[in-house]
DNA sequence: TACATACCGGACAATTTTATCCTTTAATTT
DNA sequence: AAATTAAAGGATAAAATTGTCCGGTATGTA
């Protein structure tokens, strides 16, 4: 569905906000332990969140990534995807035609735009925030344990 | 959404139908040319269905890629994404966990359930037969035009 | 049998994605 | 100011995906 770096970036942000929520702000490190992923590879997804202004990051000592109380509160999951894997898995033919559209649909075009359309609604209606809480209350996980 | 690969192969299937319920068997030059696919990739891709046995090639003069009526009726376009791209996409978690299920659900877990549900009916219940009929009715298009 | 046709299969090449390493830059602490 | 901390950025490497080439094999025709 999404690339590794997508997947990564989302847990990434959605551990990032959840440690924000509760005031602290996180190391590459700790970010890659507990989201189980590959550090140097998550700190470049980060970097790209940061310039797309979805997260925060300071650097020096007591450093690290955080998401500000708006960032919680507005960022979306469809903001992550578009910045990190682009608009093409949210707009594309599913069959890959370049320009399906009404005048020219491709055989499952009217059958994938209802999909397509919710998984889009569902992106655009989730912030991190709220899956942060999710996390926080424990009816989430963003690695396997046990 | 899907591999380039399974796209070309999808493309491909439903054009071979298309001719297939016609009589006609089809050369690759003819395929790629029509569906506008890169002609050795689409080979390896066609090698790959004929394996599956989701379709049937015959070598030699007047040989090429058909469907049989039974291929025609029954191979579903779920078929065709299994054969190409595997069953991750079909199952696997959208966050990236390895076990990811009700016991340790990923924040998005049961929210992108029914989405999945609906993509997996969507592709099972289409058959190659079907999106061939489409296009074969000026319906439904495999390359751009005009 | 000889020949032409067209898929098959293996090797190889290019590109993209994934991943790592190392130096630089910025910020804090001593 | 010096040392330490941690992210930023660049170069590079590994792996997967996409794409090409070419000889081999099966099939039909003369």
């Amino acid at each position: 569905m999404f690339s590794k770096a997508c997947e990564y970036g989302i847990r990434a942000a959605i551990y990032i906000g959840q440690q924000s929520a509760s005031g602290r702000r996180v190391g590459l490190k700790d970010i890659a332990a507990e989201i189980d992923s590959p550090e140097a590879f998550t700190a470049k997804i980060l970097q790209q969140l940061v310039r797309a202004q979805l997260l925060t990051s300071v650097k020096g000592p007591a450093g690290g990534f955080e998401l500000t109380p708006e960032q919680l509160r507005t960022v979306t999951l469809r903001q992550l995807v578009v910045a990190i894997d682009g608009g093409a898995m949210l707009q594309g033919c599913a069959l890959g035609l370049p320009q399906c559209s009404a005048q020219q649909p491709c055989p499952m075009h009217y059958q994938f735009l209802p999909i397509r359309d919710q998984l889009n609604e569902l992106l655009r209606t989730h912030t991190i925030g709220e899956l942060a809480s999710k996390v926080q209350e424990g009816l989430g996980f963003l690695k396997q344990f046990g």
